[in-house]
DNA sequence: CATTTTGTGTGCGAAATCGTACATACCCGG
DNA sequence: CCGGGTATGTACGATTTCGCACACAAAATG
């Protein structure tokens, strides 16, 4: 599972710049293992590193008072974590953690906000990424008022595969249910009807996809939603790296139809309706 | 209820502005009456415009396949609608909708957007701006999953007070119900307790507050950490400039004790628990 | 003043999820 | 190969919210 070889192209962010920005960013670029359950940054804590994961999968997830807690969002080698280091910010409300283990490339602060001030091409893919942020946890919020259980578990597989190598993930029910902030027995229930229909099968911790595009149709249009926003804002693919990985754009098709087209502008002046 | 006279300077992103920021900006900017319901953009569509609130309140609305929608986020007087303007998206997955009447400056793109890439103090602002959008959708996030309708209803109370001049709104329960993401009939049960329990008075579309330290109690913990934050990322009040800035340690004293301190990071290797 | 529209109150059964408790099965280390 | 911990399965009442249906009243309209 582990590459046998590191290279900070295969960040997609990182791979989707020009030569001359990649090459002065290299040897500010460190290598760094990312532990299952490690926490990046916690909660109001000053911020002091950039991370831009490869292989790896962190969660920003937000804790409330009873100590429950929600996944926001979820980034991987599409993206890193550490957003408020340009807006200004240093610090978050969310907290951070490794929910799969992996290899991500660190920058320190000080470079970071020097190569965003100087307002070349990676400025502008990380404001696109912070957009591409925006958009997910705000589908996220919309998702956790009105999907059900499985719908959700069925978009969280396919989020998590998306920015892995392999068709299978290591994760438990008991973290799913902390993720999507639900029982743990919620979890298991729609997990059995996912295997029962033949979509995934697992064991202790072994989550395998058998059939995707099923377990598409039966996850909300969330996912497709985000992807294809995703996708939108931050370049497809890059020359560098990650080989093996069409499937960026061969979902275009098989989405919700809804969504493929653009909505309708005519209900203008109207009140907010539903429709 | 209206002003009679208008200033940029009510908005408090564009009051931060130093003075010779300010004046260059002031011949773009362009005051325009918002009507109630009506979308400053729709889903997808090139937004061509950047909206700075004084009195009115703008929604940020995300939309789902069966119709049902829910308010992702608020803005008003303290920030400003149209970042993919600068985040170079251009569009959003969601809509804009006026949510409560009032006024607000315009400001062309291309200004926005040059003014954006001169870095100066507009561009800070912008870009904190968009980490305290980023923190109250996530903080939404979490509070459509975990906090029951009567502990949500008070907080949107609160934070579209916060936002107006005056200690009530226009609002139908209707349309708290469609931004909320719930039944209309839920809000009404909702009402009735804050109204016997002497917090608030309605009638058809009237809303006044009676008791806003108790409705703040009565309120999720959601409204406070997001205020919290978002006066740590934002200068509070005006003058001239990002001056009177000592706001950002203030807060955190009155928080919840939970988020007072920074998380022990004695947990590191740990899994993702809940507490 | 009568009628319609709009906003609010109320009362069900249905559904999803929760909280809790406990049973079972797999994996790992001794 | 034998415990023991961890992961998963099952059951059931409680709770919240939903979906619907309808009554009522205040405003708007003519």
């Amino acid at each position: 599972m582990l590459p046998t070889s590191h290279s900070p192209r295969q960040n997609h962010l990182i791979a989707a710049l020009p030569t001359a920005d990649y090459e002065r960013l290299l040897p500010a670029l460190e290598l760094l293992p990312l532990p299952l359950g490690w926490s990046v940054y916690e909660t109001g804590s000053k911020q002091s590193c950039a991370y831009f994961p490869t292989d790896s999968i962190i969660s920003l997830v937000y804790v409330i008072a009873s100590g429950n807690l929600t996944e926001v969002a979820v980034t991987g080698n599409e993206g890193l974590v550490g957003i408020p280091l340009f807006t200004g910010g240093e610090a978050t409300q969310g907290r951070a953690v490794v929910r799969n283990a992996g290899y991500a490339y660190r920058l320190k602060y000080a470079v970071l906000k020097k190569e965003f001030e100087n307002g070349g091409p990676l400025q502008d893919l990380l404001l696109r990424y912070t957009q591409s942020l925006m958009t997910q946890i705000a589908q996220n919020a919309v998702c956790n008022r009105y999907h059900t259980v499985e719908q959700r578990l069925c978009r969280w597989l396919l989020m998590s595969l998306d920015r892995l190598p392999s068709n299978q993930l290591q994760t438990t029910q008991e973290l799913i249910a902390n993720m999507l902030g639900v029982r743990r027995e919620g979890v298991t229930e729609a997990a059995i009807h996912l295997q029962d229909a033949g979509l995934i099968r697992y064991s202790r911790g072994h989550i395998t996809i058998l059939d995707r595009p099923r377990l598409e149709e039966w996850a909300c249009e969330c996912y497709s939603v985000v992807k294809r926003e995703t996708d939108r804002l931050l370049p497809r693919k890059q020359s560098g790296a990650i080989s093996g990985r069409k499937s960026v754009a061969a979902f275009r098709e098989t989405m919700n139809p809804m969504y493929a087209t653009a909505q309708p502008s005519s209900r203008q002046p109207g009140m907010i309706s539903k429709e």
